[in-house]
DNA sequence: TCAAAAGTGTTCTTGATACACCCATGC
DNA sequence: GCATGGGTGTATCAAGAACACTTTTGA
């Protein structure tokens, strides 16, 4: 295909912010960069868009071979494009976050890469070109889409209990939250269906599993409705 | 500057979806395509990406030499980026939107360029490449953020009345809105300052003017307040 | 029997909705 | 004087917030 735009162009990359949440903590999975520049630092899971792939399709590809993660609830950010956030050259980065299940004996698979792992978001380390802000913004993002879209599900394993529910909100968007209350709102829309199982993890009451209906939401959905914690 | 990464590359262009609000009506500027793909379809103003320019930058320039506009409220949208969407090579589009003010003596002057032309939303034309999506996504993006946030007024001229931003909150919600409740909601706030003069539009009851007080909305906002509607 | 998390309802307060008439002006 | 849009208050309803005790289990 020719070139019909012959000046100097911008490199393009994406940018993954890739969260979990584990141990009631939120994680974000960050890579030590092998190379020059910001050897040995930690950053975002991503690289440059080939001429033939959509954004998204390079996010889920970097995703893929960088951390071994596929099928993962993936969305764009915002597109990062000031001059020289690459101290190389000039590199406008399309930024996405993708929420994946992170159940405990996940931890490792995902991880397997020796320079990835997993971070509390509270422990974040110093990171690369501007992805700090990157991070910032994803964050900014869930904090924000978590309350009126179901997507905290795509956090938590498909079986989950309401008090894990609620860990989860409550971590993204660092509040507490009443237990009455957001049990009320949540079963309130009918979505959750109560499994037969319930999970026992130590010396107290077990507790009724639940697994979000997706196929009903997405009904729900088309009507107009809205899934608002 | 070396380049560091010597595949091929995609082409990278903004593109803006200008909004503007007169006689009751949501309207949108485009442009008459005057080279090919698409001579003589309507288009979003917009352009390549200059290597030594950010995204803003280079959105406000197309803006400025396309439209003759300035100093008007912009913003990111998203970025398209699927393979065949230009017919001549790899082009990744990052969309913005911006709302300008659009009053009546205003029309002319933004649109002395003789290939411009403001539509009415509702009386849009087909439109070149996938622009046709990139409008949808700034109309929704429009709609909801119009509701927690005060870019309304962007719209309007610096002194307006409350029918007037109303009829603006219709336009973009599409639907009707009840005249005292809407009235109380957003002179609650306490963010529109009436003024001292009155509108006269014809043989009924002159209507009061305000402003908006951008001053105090910024140190509320500062708080963490929600200007909703 | 004790510790630890699961589970459960009611009251109060707040904000949203619905609704109808008088006012000031130009023609 | 009449047509036109500007301007105002109250009553009802629904949703959110606050709040404390009982249950089930393992140790």
């Amino acid at each position: 295909m020719p070139h019909t735009y012959q000046y100097p162009r911008a490199a393009l990359t994406v940018d993954c912010v890739v969260f979990g949440f584990d141990e009631g903590e939120l994680k974000v999975l960050l890579i030590e960069r092998a190379l020059e520049p910001f050897k040995g630092k930690w950053a975002l899971p991503g690289g440059f868009v080939r001429v033939d792939e959509t954004l998204d399709d390079a996010a889920r590809r970097e995703l893929k071979e960088e951390a071994g993660l596929k099928d993962v609830f993936l969305e764009q950010l915002y597109t990062f494009g000031t001059v020289a956030r690459d101290p190389r050259e000039r590199v406008v980065s399309v930024a996405h976050y993708a929420l994946v299940q992170l159940a405990a004996h996940d931890t490792k698979a995902a991880t397997d890469a020796a320079d990835a792992r997993w971070y509390p978001i509270s422990k974040v380390p110093k990171l690369a070109f501007d992805h700090a802000d990157i991070l910032a913004a994803a964050l900014a993002r869930l904090k924000s889409k978590v309350r009126y879209q179901p997507i905290g599900f795509e956090l938590l394993p498909p079986k989950f209990t309401l008090s894990q529910l609620q860990h989860l909100y409550e971590a993204v968007l660092e509040n507490e939250l009443d237990k009455r209350n957001f049990r009320k709102k949540v079963l309130s829309y009918g979505l959750l269906v109560p499994l037969k199982e319930t999970q026992m993890t130590g010396r107290h009451r077990p507790a009724q599993m639940f697994r979000f209906d997706t196929i009903k939401y997405e009904k729900l959905k088309k009507r107009g409705f809205n899934f608002e914690v």
